[in-house]
RNA sequence: GCCUAUGUAGCUCAGGGGUAGAGCACUUCCUUGGUAAGGAAGAGGUCACGGGUUCAAAUCCCGUCAUCGGCUCCA
């Protein structure tokens, strides 16, 4: 007999060799059913896989997200079972479970093409395997036994997968004629499917490289319960109508035009206007955090560029130089702020006491982007940073880096982001030749940001390889409404401009040093950021950031006056007012077409008018409050205000 | 840049070798003082752009541009 502990740390005895499976069943039938996966010692395991020594268990359901994981992984199996069985000769390269389900990358080989009008016969195909119950079946086999099996089969992916793996640590997984290296851990059989859709196909590059051969990448999810697929769709369906870029056109934010270029955005008024609030929230914080504010140029000399390094990382993939009419002479439009910054630095003698200096500047930069990767405004070609460089003493890095990081704790709770993920950015240790500057500077950069993320008690991840090239970089990632994660606040560390613009500044000592840079942008970019508060919010966007997004709405001819001198009291520039003057009837246009656009509205009628409040409507949802009108600018103000102080 | 799909009215989309369709929106009138109200009439499109095949192309073929979903990239 063995031991097995419980969650609860409660102990149970089985004999030798008992399953997850069986353990579950010993508990309740239904309990049986529900299961899909077992921790087994901390380590996912199969359901059937035997458990020999005494052991701790965790049996995990679909909710859980191991479940998930290996609901979705047998997923991949029976997808490429149904594809081997399709497509004669087809080969297979990884197919892991993903966040919302799974794909499987596959060559069909030459000529033969897996189109999204090929799915229905694939999902019949795949249905009617899983309903044959087929047995996943775990086995362990050697290195040369693995090779010679994948080698027989042509599968030349699978077998330079092998060829990286340890002897002894390889297994297969096989069901019906279906045989694929695999460390688990999958269902007991493919019976637990019930509902499967195929999403997309895409073309991957084996193994991320974009110089290997492309592969036909097929998503699909799957769910237990027909049900569960169903409210899966409706849900995507759902987040589609939070997409940015249909909510942007729709409330006439933004726009683009084929004429201007692509990933050139145009901004229209109401969504200028947004922007606008938000820098000027921005602003605020910043004067109050020892900021000032410069501007620079939209151009810089490509010497600039070279300097500072990025000319030889990006000149290629940039756009081209502006010439002039002066042989040799080239300009690039600017695609950071940084060296502009340092040469502002470079203007004067500094001393030790004007450090930290802190220079802002909403600065506008152009980056030729490849055409693929441009969507709506979170990826653009033309776009402003919130940008600022903290120009300060070694000793000052590690406060600085702490203000930042409440600069953007500010924002994001003003703004009420709350599912964002802090992710260090740091070298790739295979690669070091993407980056530049000594192994001392970058270890100084990267400690301070990891020091620092220790002393917050911010949970933040690691990830190798996604340093800028001259510095380290804390980023701040949020999710859009489909869930893709996309960066928006960001803060690096630098120790390798200054060496190369050969920043100084006079310390204490009378000697010269070399100041350390503090690159930042808490909204990232103007752009993504508006694009993720519009999915964030659908469009609802808290009233103190859009005073010019309501609605005035007088209830007769004899308050039309009245509205316009409300109008007034909220200085608002783009105000609408609407009255029918023809025949005394209330602003119907502004009911039934342009709420749709704008979704808040004050009504004014005489009882408003007697309390000196307006009720606040919102599109859908009706009253949402009542507002005082005579101060409505003020109150805004000190909304601002308010969000400010509660998190400064 | 690469793979897949798409491009028809302001929006959402149907159609499809023989003079262009619907719903919503728009304009006018009637009805209605308020949370996506009803009726009547009207206007609106070089079917993304360029070339080819054809007596005839929005439709078929080729190319270009743009866009969706991915890959790679992201200073």
């Amino acid at each position: 007999m063995i031991k097995i502990t419980f969650p609860d740390n409660s102990l149970r005895e089985y004999p030798e060799g008992i399953t997850s499976l069986e353990i579950a069943e010993s508990i309740s039938p239904r309990l049986a059913q529900d299961v899909v996966a077992a921790a087994v010692n901390g380590e996912t395991w199969d359901l059937t896989r035997p458990i020999d020594t005494d052991a701790s268990i965790k049996l995990y359901k679909w909710e859980d997200e191991e479940g998930k994981h290996a609901f979705w992984h047998s997923s991949a199996h029976l997808m490429a079972e149904a594809l081997q069985e399709l497509y004669p000769g087809i080969k297979f390269g990884i197919g892991p479970a993903i966040e919302n389900g799974f794909y499987y990358d596959v060559d069909p080989g030459e000529g033969v093409a897996i189109k999204e009008s090929d799915f229905p016969a694939i999902e019949a195909k795949m249905a009617e395997l899983a309903a044959k119950k087929e047995n996943i079946v775990r086995q362990s086999i050697s290195k040369t036994e693995a090779l010679k099996m994948f080698e027989n089969r042509g599968e030349s992916y699978k077998t330079e997968l092998i060829s990286e793996l340890e002897d002894g640590t390889i297994t297969t997984y096989t069901q019906g004629s279906f045989t694929d290296l695999c460390r688990g851990p999958h269902l007991p059989n493919t019976s637990y499917i019930k509902a499967l859709k195929l999403m997309t196909v895409a073309g991957a590059y084996w193994r991320g490289d974009e110089t290997r051969r492309q592969l036909t990448r097929i998503y699909g999810i799957t769910f237990p319960k027909k049900k569960m697929l169903d409210d899966y769709l409706l849900l995507l369906e759902e987040a589609k109508k939070r997409d940015h870029r249909k909510l942007g056109k729709e409330m006439e934010l933004f726009t683009f035009s084929q004429n201007v270029g692509q990933g050139l955005p145009l901004w229209l008024p109401k969504g200028t206007q947004l922007r606008l609030q938000l820098e000027d929230f921005l602003k605020r914080i910043q004067k109050r955090f020892g900021y000032q504010q410069v501007i620079t140029p939209h151009i810089g000399n490509k010497k600039l560029y070279i300097t500072s390094g990025h000319y030889a990382k990006y000149g290629k993939d940039s756009f081209q130089p502006i010439h002039t009419p002066e042989e040799g002479e080239e300009f690039l439009l600017k695609p950071m702020n940084c060296p502009h910054h340092c040469e502002i630095f470079r203007a004067f003698p500094r001393s030790y006491k004007d450090l930290p200096l802190r220079l802002a500047e909403f600065g506008t930069v152009y980056r030729y982007e490849q055409s693929g990767e441009l969507h709506g405004l979170t990826r653009v070609r033309g776009f402003t940073q919130d940008d600022a460089h903290i120009f300060c003493t070694p000793d000052q890095v590690k406060n600085e880096f702490m203000k930042v990081m409440d600069i953007i704790h500010i924002i994001f709770k003003a703004l009420d982001f709350k599912d964002y993920e802090a992710q260090i950015s740091l070298r790739d240790p295979n690669n070091q030749e993407k980056y530049i500057g000594s192994e001392e500077n970058w270890n100084k950069a990267e400690n301070a940001i990891i020091e620092v993320c220790q002393e917050k008690g911010i949970a933040a991840k690691v990830e190798l390889g996604e340093a800028a090239f001259y510095g380290p970089k804390l980023d701040f990632m949020v999710k859009d409404a489909l869930g893709r994660r996309w960066q928006l606040g960001t803060i690096q560390v630098d120790y390798n401009l200054p060496d190369r613009f050969e920043l100084e500044y006079v310390g204490a000592d009378n000697q010269k040093h070399r100041p350390v840079m503090i690159h930042r942008a808490p909204f990232g970019s103007m752009e993504r950021f508006v694009a993720v508060l519009i999915e964030h919010t659908a469009g609802n966007f808290p009233l103190w950031l859009t005073p010019d997004q309501v609605v005035i709405m007088p209830i007769s001819e004899k308050f039309n006056e009245y509205a316009h001198h409300v109008a007034d009291e909220l200085s608002m520039q783009d105000i609408r007012v609407s009255v029918d003057d023809r025949n005394e009837k209330i602003g119907r246009k502004i009911r039934d077409n342009e709420l749709k656009k704008i979704p808040y509205l004050l009504v004014v009628g005489e009882k408003e008018a007697e309390n000196q409040e307006v009720s606040v409507r919102k599109h859908g949802e009706g009253d949402v409050g009542s507002m005082k009108i005579t101060n409505f600018a003020a109150l805004l103000n000190e909304e601002v205000e308010k969000q400010m102080n509660q998190w400064a």
